[in-house]
DNA sequence: CTGAAAGCGCTTACAG
DNA sequence: CTGAAAGCGCTTACAG
């Protein structure tokens, strides 16, 4: 039986001087005396192989190190087990939370996960959608920011591709999101059950219909609305970027009007904690002065000061249904039209309404539909 | 010219039924009459094409909407163009920050990043040690929690692979990181020299001895004997893992004591804001009762309530000199001994030691190596 | 400037 | 139960 120093090193069969790859199953063969076949059924864990033989195999893939060539496996199987997952901007929290359950979920599917960054930049989602890294990856989460209706309809890559987050996407592809209307109309509503009456928005986008914003300002308007409340516009600020700063900027202006807001309904929970920041700069009381809601429901959310009280959407069934859906079409070739899916929400009450030392309450729940019932879940044990 | 819907169907040819793989350079090579190699020419813009051919080609790839299997290419390259960027979990705001950068900077290099979470788990982060994902990556970015050095000694596999934030590596492979001791006794120093005299350390951590909680912990001590003051053990609070909940935790029993502490020096940020929390809760004021440090200086440092005092990191450098040490490896094989690298680190002094609308100050920047240099950023503009 | 052919490492009918 | 051979799609010396 031949050493597995004996073995030809490549770099000398080869014109162009490579890194070395490592022993390939060919080397494996050789050593155990056996076909690259057996070998192959001895690495896949195929029956048909004698104790035997599967020992001798074993011990040459011991010896070599043996580690398969996934581009070459890739290659033969025609998929490589891989996604991406096109995000914005990964250490956004909310972003980084989902990160973290889609790439839980997808390993436990079998999936590896690589991340892409669009900045939420029009011309880069538009990469996305064109296939970005082209026959590298199986399929793709998405979470658009600036792509609209016509980039959808106009995309030719077929690539499995599943939607996040977005509000309306006409059946064009496969989406999973949530109500944003009914809650953002949740979240007003908490605000006016409170007695609020000069309820501002930060979050309010230029330009494109079809968005997050969009959606959340009309369930603004229609809680309102159903209150009997007239919209005044100057109560509406707007945010180009979901971010800190633009919601403490966001804040600031809105405090410079003769009769201030009582209260803000945020688009996201960064926006809220911005706000939050100008509020307490500015030496008022959060929620006395002025209540807070948010969306998204990071981690922070928790553990901020005042704690705030946001829209919570199940983050781990987005994960689990993006995957689904996903692998649907990449394994099962499905071709059905496209599926549209809602997960459930609730609107976890805390302190930026409720006032300091209140405990968490669960104000709604989607899952359930009745209001005011009360999780309990004392704060800080 | 044979049209593009005149190409085989490739799911004729195979035995199986396979998920259409798009337009390969053979088939374009047939529908623009010219040889695979022309094709090949053309696709990676490689000189010696005539103007004519080219166009011919170009208006082939358009028709059949090719795009490279990369898969292929790797194989025969012998390299996938894929780096895997190994974290406890990627929703730690410390490691999306890091990940955001990384991925960015691995882009302009030509790199994509895929993420693999190991939960901060001893054999999660042996199967990263010991070629996750055999040769699908050229390279890996590891940011380890529980490996010791027997384990670093142990590895087999032989993809290059560059280790952050880790202390004591011992020159057994690439490392990037700060010097821990001395940022954590610039941050002690920051407490002692606002008067602080029992200051608490929060993220010791049992066991293993190699290790950023180690190292940590030997510069507060060290800070604390060059002032003169005596170790109090009951003053050091363990952590095993670095997140709100623990310094939440921690801090409540470090209130326990008959002689609480007036400041606290916590391993992390987010240590640090579930501490802060935890002061909050019991109507205590930070700094004036207890002041707080950090460590990372995340983003939610400069909005948190107080905002916080952190040690600084240079991240962006971070991964660049990861992505630089790990590039001279991938791709010019470097085989010289594993280099050490220490990037900047600042202290940045904010509420939670200085007080309640106080300015943001760099305390200390290890590039300048001076004291009380006043960045003067004014806080929120 | 272009073409024919080999080979990267794997899996899989097809024989035996 | 095992082997010989084809082919996934690409790149690259080697000819011409």
């Amino acid at each position: 039986m031949p050493r597995s120093d004996q073995i030809d090193d490549k770099q000398n069969k080869l014109g162009k001087a490579r890194r070395f790859q490592g022993a390939s199953l060919r080397d494996v063969a050789k050593l155990a005396g056996v076909s690259v076949k057996t070998v192959s059924n001895v690495v896949n864990n195929y029956p048909h192989v004698t104790e035997e033989t599967r020992m001798r195999v074993q011990r040459a893939l011991e010896e070599l190190n043996y580690r398969p060539n996934l581009s070459a496996r890739n290659l033969r199987n025609g998929k490589s087990g891989l996604i991406a997952l096109a995000v914005p901007e990964i250490d956004f929290p909310y972003f980084s939370e989902l990160a973290r359950l889609v790439i839980k979920v997808a390993g436990e599917r079998g999936y590896t996960v690589l991340i892409d960054q669009t900045g939420g930049a029009r011309d880069r989602e538009k990469l996305v959608l064109a296939g970005i890294r082209p026959q590298m990856v199986d399929g793709i989460i998405f979470s658009p920011i600036e792509t609209g209706k016509e980039d959808l309809l106009e995309r030719r890559d077929d690539t499995p591709l599943v939607l996040l987050g977005e509000g309306a996407t006409d059946g064009i592809l496969d989406h999973v999101g949530i109500d944003n209307v009914k809650a953002a109309r949740v979240a007003v509503r908490h605000l006016l059950d409170l007695g609020r009456r000069r309820i501002a928005a930060i979050g309010a986008q230029p330009g494109v219909v079809v968005q997050t914003g969009h959606l959340r300002l009309r369930g603004y308007y229609e809680a309102l609305q159903e209150a009997g409340i007239g919209i005044d516009q100057d109560l509406i600020a707007r945010a180009p970027v979901y971010h800190r700063h633009e919601g403490a900027e966001a804040m600031r202006k809105l405090l410079e009007l003769k009769d201030p807001p009582d209260a803000v309904f945020c688009f996201n929970d960064l926006l809220a904690l911005g706000a939050i920041r100008t509020l307490i700069n500015f030496g008022l009381r959060v929620p006395e002065d002025v209540a807070v809601v948010g969306f998204d429901d990071i981690e922070e959310a928790s553990y901020s000061n005042p704690t705030l009280t946001s829209i919570s959407p199940n983050k781990e069934q987005i994960a689990r249904i993006a995957m689904s859906m996903l692998i649907s079409r990449m394994e099962e070739g499905t071709t059905t039209p496209p599926r549209e899916e809602q997960v459930d929400f609730r609107l976890i009450a805390r302190e930026s309404t409720l006032g300091v030392r209140c405990q968490e309450q669960v104000v709604y729940d989607s899952l359930q539909e009745d209001k005011a019932r009360n999780n309990s879940a004392l704060m800080e044990g």
